[in-house]
DNA sequence: ACAACATTTGGCTAAAATACAAAATGTTGT
DNA sequence: ACAACATTTTGTATTTTAGCCAAATGTTGT
């Protein structure tokens, strides 16, 4: 029982952080973006009117929740979503919108 | 077009909202115990090792994201969610967990 | 009108998130 | 080995969030 318990506590913080991930603006356009398949960072910079470092660190959150993973070709760093069904998650959130 | 940008900008400011509310083990547990079924704020209080305060706080939160309603009955405050298929979004996040 | 109860709100502090600029890292082509 | 390029990391300032306590609000029973 406690054990199931820790164990509760655990993925409950995992899944918390993964929410978290996506609760930003930026790092959700990012992974619509990642929907249509992998890009390049240079790309995802061209979406918006932030820095670079500031890009970056968005992408290390998403990297970090497990949403997104990446890969170094040559001199450009590609990203991509972990788990396509991820986008499961929109689908959901619009109709969350949409009842209201 | 530019309407329409309009539009998706503030529809990904929304649903970023609603993830960022749930970005939050105490929040995602409030919303996995309403799940069950309304509950009175008395019974959320237990759950949790926090003061009261903290957890009217949460539950505005939630409320402002609109992922939940409250409704007064005698001296209680009850909330229930505002929709059922959030529930959903549980079950595509649990997939990404399990994909992993 | 008042006391007891349940919950929210305001005030405050500490901790975490966001953003930029500058420096560091890894890769390619010469 | 070096210059040019793409991206990340570090340092730092600003803003936002989380939490507690105390005070305020709304409800019920007397």
């Amino acid at each position: 029982m406690k054990r199931n318990a820790t164990l509760n506590k655990l993925s409950v913080k995992r899944k918390s952080e993964i929410f978290k991930a996506l609760g930003h603006p930026t790092r959700l356009q990012i992974v619509e973006k990642l929907a249509e398949g992998e890009q390049c960072v240079c790309v995802l910079l061209e979406m918006f009117d932030i820095d670079m470092s500031t890009l970056s660190r968005h992408l290390s959150v998403l990297k970090n929740a497990g949403i997104v993973t990446d890969e170094r070709r040559g001199k450009n760093i590609f990203y991509s979503l972990t788990c396509p069904c991820t986008l499961d998650m929109f689908q959901c959130l619009e109709e969350v919108l949409g009842d209201r």
